[in-house]
DNA sequence: TATCTTTATCGTAATATTGCAATATTGCAA
DNA sequence: TTGCAATATTGCAATATTACGATAAAGATA
């Protein structure tokens, strides 16, 4: 009969980590942070000339705000012809927050090594 | 004779989005953010167990290991026959402070569109 | 209606990422 | 020296990402 032995190895990673991975994830190419970049510096949030500050075609272009969208990092709202689209505060503020923890766990812990 | 009509799309991104697209693609994959928060987690950083605690074989872990060393988010010190990996702390604060000149810039920002 | 503008989607090619088995390396211990 | 333990590297297959041209869709405008 095999004895029990303490299991840690998991079977998969948490949600929770692959929920920020993703948010993260679409971060993860200077296409999206310029974006981001971008829709910081304007001040109203009328979008039509993205491609124009950009050094790629639209359909590129096109497929990098998707991915944001879809990561629930910026909104776009349908303006009659054109979309307008603006940075998602929520979640923009969820990684703010991410790392602000990381960083303050970090500044209380033991520093007796590395 | 052409006129000179003004050029707004650039020919790359900015070495700045190059850059912090690199640092935030180290995180971009649950495995790495998992490595990340066991560093956290654990008080020393004698770390030999991460393979223990992630649902992936010893070479891959080492290959994200080896990425987030690459990106300046963990540093690692040989120690005898294991390695002492932990966080380094610049650069999350890097991440940090990025994310909050975000969302500091977004509460002053104009509100009246999406 | 016909055309223009803006944005999205599709098809496809090039490249990058991920994972694991096999193997190498390096230090320690018998 | 021999063998073991901890990591890293290599090779390779599967999959994902990225880019762009061509095309589609849908509202605006002549």
């Amino acid at each position: 009969m095999e004895m029990e032995i303490e299991q840690t190895k998991p079977k998969d990673f948490t949600d929770s980590q692959h929920e920020i991975a993703h948010i993260i994830k679409a971060l993860a190419h200077p296409a999206r942070v310029a974006i981001i970049e971008y829709l910081l510096s304007v001040d109203t949030c009328i979008c039509g000339d993205i491609v124009d500050v950009l050094p790629l075609a639209q359909p590129t272009v096109s497929r990098h705000l998707k991915e944001l969208k879809n990561a629930g990092l910026i909104k776009g709202t349908i303006e009659g012809n054109t979309i307008c689209y603006c940075i998602d505060e929520n979640t923009i503020e969820e990684l703010q927050k991410y790392f602000t923890n990381i960083s303050v766990k970090l500044t209380l812990k033991n520093k007796n090594c590395c």
